[in-house]
RNA sequence: GCGGACGUGGCGGAACCGGUAGACGCGACAGACUUAAAAUCUGUUUUCCCCUGGAAGUGCGGGUUCGAGUCCCGCCGUCCGCACCA
């Protein structure tokens, strides 16, 4: 048997790919267009098993789709801004544009070598001064749009990165990068106000139907829209100097009768007022010293202390409430204040018993007695008719929040608001290797933006990232600039942006990446959006929601028609491994060891002493655990396309795929069976008279595996797809060519020219190969999507199970499609069936057309 | 605590609309080839039993239905996201 020889075969075919120039997206006005993107990697040195996925995954779905007569785009670039390469300055003293600009030639070769079908004449990278600048361009678009804002305030600032993070940077209260624990710091920051978005992004969600629920959850969580009462509490007495009112948010406002005290934040402005007083300056500091970590919420106990302080109750103005400090109250939620309602809400409920403040139910359960309900240690938080309250008696909870709010706004005290959890984004980094904010500071005019022919504003190239904290902002001359408006000397800025801004839009550049402007309007118009994005599910708030607000405020500057980038998301599962620990603990990579099977058990040794192992647990695979396997070593002894078989053959795409030497090695010989049926097969006869019965079995068979691809690759199913490419093989080697009738061998090549079209989105180098073995015309690149007969993929004799009761007791042959009182008479006719129903009455017959027969009898 | 997803052989998984549970692959076992091994090929492989057959079986307990892995109710478990959000 002929072995495939991918060493020789895939670097032929990625060059013969190259020559025609194959890959390259053209608009093309008479064809629908498919714009299939990856999100595009960070330029790390090495390909590893999960950009594999990614971009196999991808690459399945641009190669179906050109075949299927799609004008098609799937682009590739570089994320190259961010950290990485200046710890790898730091620690090695390179160059980070070097060090990175390397990495990307190595990780070019590599994604080259996977067979990708990329056009890649619009590769770019965001450290490119001609993608920075761009940018640029458009951040001041966005600035005059009053989208941009700088100001003090409070941020995260990471003490290992010794830079500023967004809130959704923080997991956990550590960063998201280095993993240390968050400070607050004081800080004059740049903004993006996302918050002016957040119905639009929130609302857009719901036309997202090729989107996962689950990221369109997580981002609806995320953006946290609540609508409730925004309204102002008169101090009773004298305020203090400076405070009109105490403003407070609440959803709750049918709760109003109930309340019980207000509270407020110990980060307020009104508790910094009154921090003359040495108790509640003691208790604000003792709120600032409680970390922000999870466990320690967890565990806070709520605390507070009285003012002494009383506001006056909206509704009856012989009512007073006293205003407390305590520490569950959010400053950067609402207006960092609330009013209180024990009864109904469970937070105030521990905070009024532990401090003896009142319980009064205002909302009576369905079923209770108002004479006798009572809130003992849970507040009720259910539906029910609200009493002790006036003028909503009797209302339903709906009803009444509509009816407090109409009161408030008539009394001129607030109006119904919306609020959300969402932040404006803070994209100021203090870092060097970022793309510079394109303003000057002038002593005399300000914040000065740097005019539009000036840009790029570049990095010099001589930074020093020998040591911590933002290498632009001690570089010794760049900040250095003459103001734009007046002349006189001034500063550059030397914070960069974030690198999620860098990614917000690379995709609407890959529609042009040569264009003067940001955008080429004609040619965004005709790609985008986006109709299939393909990436892991850890962006599904961060680059995923900046990505949209960003597209969205280039459509609302004009900039774009579309509104939503990306119609179709898919999110990838990981890649994983077992692992493997030596019993002092230490880690063991998988290409160190041998594993031995005894029967169902399996056991670890090292490969050089045999010292027994533990196998663990299968994880993602990581560098520090240990478990990785190069995609590298893998090409080399299976070739690309094993690699790319194997991890879409053997997972759902959706969920993470285990790697496996055992399951490579059976996409390899999958891959030299599939190679030896072609290999095999003479070359094309002329098909001798009628097709016999073996060629008519063959030709439905081969239709129906048209049906099942087409449907798996439409729908991400592509381990089933695979699974029938795997049954097919089993079926053409069950009609060797060998042994065939000049009318099978005829069929068999009709069958084999079918199925190196439907393996070329998997295994596209194989394809090629085994096109040509068969003669094929041109290469399969080029070679349209199988159609099928729907006719041929239904056999003309079916085999029904039949049950009795719901048990199968037997089968039947029916033609296909036959009536039921037929396949009836068959049943019944059928001797086995009969001795089954012996001693038996069948009171009712199911005849479920070509599927089975139920007979129910006693 | 809130929200969501998922529980199927020794393993990854299939079963798309409620219609033969376990496709396909891995592993294991047996056989062929070989001096031998690897590779390759052929066969068997959910469990149990009184084995030409039969029974049970998709986390557990109920329900709907002629028929449930699939739908409904209640538990249990695993994973993910958010988390004092007023």
């Amino acid at each position: 048997m002929a072995r495939y020889n991918p060493k020789e075969a895939e670097p032929k075919w990625r060059a013969a790919w190259a020559a025609a120039d194959v890959f390259r997206a053209q608009i093309d006005h008479a064809r629908p267009k498919y714009y299939a993107l990856e999100m595009f990697p960070y330029p790390s040195g090495s390909l590893h098993m999960g950009h594999v996925r990614n971009y196999s995954l991808g690459d399945v779905v641009a190669r179906y789709k050109r075949a299927r007569g799609f004008s098609v785009l799937h682009p590739m670039g570089w994320d190259a801004f961010g950290l990485p390469a200046e710890n790898a300055a730091m620690e090695r003293g390179v160059d980070p544009r070097a060090w990175t600009y390397d990495n990307i030639a190595k990780m070019r070769d590599e994604l080259k070598r996977l067979g990708l079908s990329i056009d890649w004449s619009r590769e770019f990278a965001t450290c490119d001064p001609a993608y920075y600048g761009k940018q640029q361009a458009w951040f001041l678009d966005l600035w005059k749009r009053g989208l941009v804002y700088r100001k003090e305030g409070v941020v995260n600032w990471d003490p290992v990165d010794q830079t500023v993070l967004a809130n959704e940077q923080v997991v956990d209260g550590r960063g998201w990068r280095s993993g240390a624990v968050v400070e607050k710091k004081k800080l004059a920051q740049w903004f993006l106000r996302i918050t002016d978005y957040a119905d639009q992004l929130l609302d857009g969600l719901a036309t997202l139907d090729r989107w996962p629920e689950k990221v369109r959850l997580m981002q609806e969580n995320w953006i946290g829209r609540s609508r409730g009462l925004k309204f102002a509490f008169q101090f009773d007495g004298t305020a203090p100097a400076g405070f009109d009112g105490l403003d407070v948010y609440t959803t709750r406002p049918d709760t109003l009768f109930g309340a019980s005290f207000v509270g407020i934040a110990a980060d307020h402005p009104l508790a910094e007022r009154l921090a003359a007083d040495p108790r509640i300056a003691a208790f604000i500091a003792q709120c600032r010293k409680g970390g922000a970590s999870e466990a320690e919420i967890e565990t806070a106990e709520k605390i507070g202390v009285d003012t002494g302080l009383r506001v006056v109750h909206p509704f009856d103005s012989s009512w007073t409430l006293p205003v407390w400090i305590a520490n569950f109250i959010l400053m950067d939620y609402g207006t960092g204040a609330i009013f209180a309602c024990p009864a109904h809400d469970q937070r105030d409920l521990d905070f009024a018993r532990k401090y003896g403040l009142p319980v009064k139910p205002v909302v009576l359960p369905p079923g209770e007695d108002p004479a006798t309900f009572a809130v003992g240690s849970e507040a009720y938080t259910g539906p029910g008719t609200i009493y002790n309250s006036a003028f909503m008696d009797g209302l339903d909870v709906e009803a009444a929040k509509a009816a407090a709010i109409t009161r408030i706004e008539s009394q001129g005290q607030g109006q119904g608001a919306t609020v959300f959890r969402l932040r404006d984004w803070g994209v100021a980094r203090q870092r060097g290797w970022g793309c510079p904010i394109p303003v000057v500071h002038c002593p005399a005019c300000g914040v000065v933006a740097v005019p539009k022919s000036a840009l790029p504003v570049a990095l010099p190239e001589d930074l020093d990232f020998s040591r911590p904290g933002n290498a632009l902002a001690r570089h010794p001359t760049w900040k250095d600039a003459a103001c734009p408006d007046c002349g006189g000397p001034a500063t550059r800025e030397t914070d960069t942006l974030d690198t999620f801004v860098d990614s917000s839009w690379y995709f609407d550049r890959f529609t042009c990446p040569d264009a003067d402007e940001p955008i080429d309007k004609a040619a965004a118009d005709y790609w985008m959006p986006v109709d299939q994005y393909v990436g892991g599910i850890e962006h599904a708030v961060l680059h995923l929601l900046y990505a949209r607000f960003i597209n969205r405020a280039l459509h609302d500057a004009g900039m774009l028609s579309v509104a939503e980038p990306f119609t179709g998301l898919f999110t990838q599962g990981m890649v994983t491994h077992e692992t493997y620990r030596r019993q002092t603990g230490e880690w063991v990579e998988p290409s160190l060891l041998d594993i031995k099977a005894e029967g169902n058990t399996r056991r670890a040794v090292l490969m050089e002493t045999g010292e027994p192992l533990v196998i663990g647990d299968v994880e993602k695979m990581s560098k520090s655990k240990r478990n990785t396997v190069a995609p590298g070593e893998i090409f080399d002894a299976y070739g690309v396309d094993a690699a790319r078989l194997f991890v879409l053959s053997d997972s759902p795409p959706e969920r993470d795929v285990q790697w496996t030497t055992s399951g490579v090695q059976g996409a390899w010989r999958f891959i030299n069976r599939v190679w030896d049926e072609f290999d095999s097969q003479p070359p094309p006869a002329a098909a001798s008279g009628e097709p016999d019965a073996a060629a008519l079995a063959l030709r439905r068979a081969t239709h129906r595996l048209v049906k099942a691809m087409t449907e798996a690759v439409e729908s991400f199913r592509f381990n089933s797809g695979i699974a029938q490419l795997y049954s097919f093989l089993n079926v053409l080697k069950d009609n060797p060519a060998k042994s065939a009738t000049s009318a099978l061998l005829a069929e068999r090549h009709a069958a084999l020219s079918v199925f190196a079209r439907l393996m070329a989105p998997f295994t596209p180098h194989l394809a090629e190969e085994a096109w040509a073995r068969i003669g094929g015309e041109g290469m399969v690149v080029n070679a349209p999507w199988p159609d099928y007969d729907r006719a041929l993929t239904v056999d003309e004799v079916v085999v029904l199970p039949v049950q009795v009761n719901g048990k199968r007791r037997g089968e039947i042959s029916a033609p296909a499609g036959a009536d039921p009182a037929d396949v009836e008479k068959i049943v019944l006719a059928d001797p086995e069936i009969a001795r089954k129903l012996e001693g038996l009455t069948i009171r009712k017959v199911i005849v479920v057309k070509d599927r089975i027969v139920n007979l129910v009898a006693n």
